[in-house]
DNA sequence: TACCCTCCTGCAAACGATTGCATGCCCAGA
DNA sequence: TCTGGGCATGCAATCGTTTGCAGGAGGGTA
């Protein structure tokens, strides 16, 4: 409809004549250039390479770039990477690339790796040990430089053997405890503790948690954060007020809390380990047949898109999640330019998005159990 | 917490000792392989090619084998490419990995290529045609092998060039109109048409349309599709029941929505060209003081995840966007196999989700304007 | 016994780039 | 005029595979 047909070819490569050249896939090779240019392949090589450039004289570096931009000459990654053993690719590996937690962050970490050239292959684990050990191998075989990886898990380790295996590699969103890794993460306890600073502040004392799995860090910090920002608030938080869940889905969510209120029946508020866990909440709730955030205020954490848009809108601490990218790919280059090995943990700040899913505790909180 | 150190290393690949060498960074090579099963180098690449293994002998395919197997062998595939021209890489361009719809077309495409030995080189445009145009420069210098596009417009033909340029080209979600590219995509008009006979059905006579932009081909059918569906429920759809959006956007939505009320005051349902243009008329309907389903009923396209948990759930067209991306890679792999080049188009079957967006209309819609 | 065919395997040249080393040139200093 | 040094370039090996070609062993037939 809007018919506008763009500049469409308007680059600069050559006459007319290019749209009949282009096509004809005969790849044009540095040897072509040399030929045109006059020169040897190798002095080619040198003029195109920037550490080189210095070796080569500005005269026949011009004559080069010419025969260059004349021929459309590209040079042929893999035959430098056979050579140079560098492919200029990272491997980046995550559970799911479906869950929303990681489009952001595979953005930022594109968005990086573009700016110097590199480009990443994503594979999904699916948390599966063996698809992720086989993906790796395959990755490793088509030589990438260097790894990034958010399926770290405290249980075992099988990435960080990679490490060792002398690929670089820096973790996201989850970190090893022992700090062998280097990773970039959101700083977990201080979104929780923003998560029960707010909910403390709202009058609220009953506050429930539902923890993640404890085998990730995320879960397990999260998990020791809750316990440390109730002691800080002043607040009890005995062992049945905290639930345990397997994963991080809605179903698990809404399991753990029905757990959680018919243990503890007078709960106000809870803080989920996730929003997802937040969401499985909200079903519990209906089920029930209590109304969030009248008879219980709700918290989640990652304030992925359109939690916003529920009903009620999910208060949520907010991670930087593309930012974890850029500086996790950021951190990967940095090691891979200087080859630095100490590893540091890079905490992200996050943000708390107060939103329609908290409110003040109600005035007789066991009212509402009676009513039942 | 749950301490299952998991099998960790228990693959057959030798003895005790495998810990040290495997760390030994010393790559492999086969002629390291030959040297071992006492056979020249090529016999070892023919013993490993499926397509040149008659060539052998048993025997010797076997002692090759137990060599590989000994020294751990990983073929390099940089290597194998270089000789070959084949990268074992499809690179797939979409707009933004960040938009819910992608995600689960990408898991399909990769799970598919997993099958076959390929990896996907994922990049995103933002619609930005320079920034597609690099892309594409960067990975035909890597050699893919072939691409899939879910960046076809109809004002333009940017990878359609490089189709003619030699490398193999699916496109998904989107199509081209003119049929010169093999593409797997919904059957657009048909998903249009079921959420019309649903509103129809429901006795809904005053149906607007928001159509997508009309430069891609799912905005484009699905706006043909309303009119189609229209005219074979035997009602009316003058050109005031249409507004077009120029982005699939919430704000876009909620804008056009607007518009829409505005000229056609007595309008009972909205038919949106997708989600996040549904998602906006919510906006828009909460702004004016209006319900949904209760005033206006409205249907989205996609069924993205979550649309479900709004309120109210949204009424969707479900297109099966994993299986747009198996077919997809399958439909690549096969042409990468037979080098066939027919340009079919794959349309997959939608289906309607019906949710709580949607009800009858109410007894005497104009009541409700007159309440303002 | 000679010959030919069939199979298998070895040989070596690619693929397209990088890079240590050798070489030739130019210019300055004695 | 000769020498030495520095600088720019050429040369050729190399990265790890693949693959056309040749050759040798073995067996069957005339």
């Amino acid at each position: 409809m809007t018919g506008s047909l763009g500049p469409d070819d308007a680059t600069d490569s050559g006459a007319g004549t290019e749209r009949m050249t282009a096509p004809l896939r005969t790849s044009v090779t540095i040897r072509d250039v040399a030929r045109v240019a006059n020169v040897h392949p190798g002095t080619v090589s040198r003029a195109l390479n920037a550490e080189t450039r210095a070796l080569v004289t500005q005269e026949t570096a011009d004559r080069v770039m010419r025969a260059v931009k004349e021929l459309g000459y590209r040079p042929n990654p893999i035959a430098r990477g056979l050579k140079t053993n560098r492919s200029y690719t990272i491997g980046v590996l995550i559970p799911d690339i479906t869950n929303p937690l990681f489009p952001p962050i595979l953005r930022g970490i594109e968005d990086r790796l573009d700016d110097d050239g590199y480009t990443s292959l994503i594979v999904n684990t699916d948390n599966d040990d063996e698809r992720e050990r086989s993906h790796l191998e395959a990755m490793r075989a088509r030589q990438v430089d260097g790894l990034i990886s958010a399926t770290a898990r405290l249980d075992r380790r099988s990435p960080a053997d990679v490490a060792a295996g002398g690929t670089p590699l820096v973790l996201v969103n989850r970190s090893l405890e022992d700090g062998s890794v280097p990773a970039v993460t959101v700083d977990d306890r201080e979104g929780i503790r923003l998560a029960v600073a707010h909910i403390a502040g709202l009058g609220h004392t009953r506050i429930g948690h539902l923890a993640g799995p404890q085998n990730v860090s995320t879960g397990h910090r999260r998990y020791l954060g809750f316990l440390e920002a109730m002691r800080d608030s002043g607040l009890d938080a005995p062992d049945e007020q905290v639930r345990f869940s397997r994963w991080f889905t809605e179903a698990e969510g809404a399991r753990v809390c029905r757990e959680l209120l018919d243990a503890v029946r007078d709960t106000t508020a809870i803080v989920a380990a996730n929003d997802r866990l937040a969401i499985g909440c909200y079903d519990a709730l209906e089920a029930l047949g209590l109304r969030c955030p009248e008879d219980v205020s709700i918290t989640g954490f990652n304030d992925m898109p359109f939690v916003g848009r529920l009903r009620p809108p999910l208060t949520s601490v907010r991670v930087p999640q593309r930012e974890i990218g850029t500086v996790a790919a950021d951190l990967l280059l940095q090691r891979l330019g200087d080859g630095s090995q100490g590893a540091c943990e890079i905490l992200l700040e996050p943000t708390l998005v107060v939103r329609g899913s908290t409110a003040r505790p109600r005035e007789h909180p066991l009212v509402r159990r009676s009513a039942l």
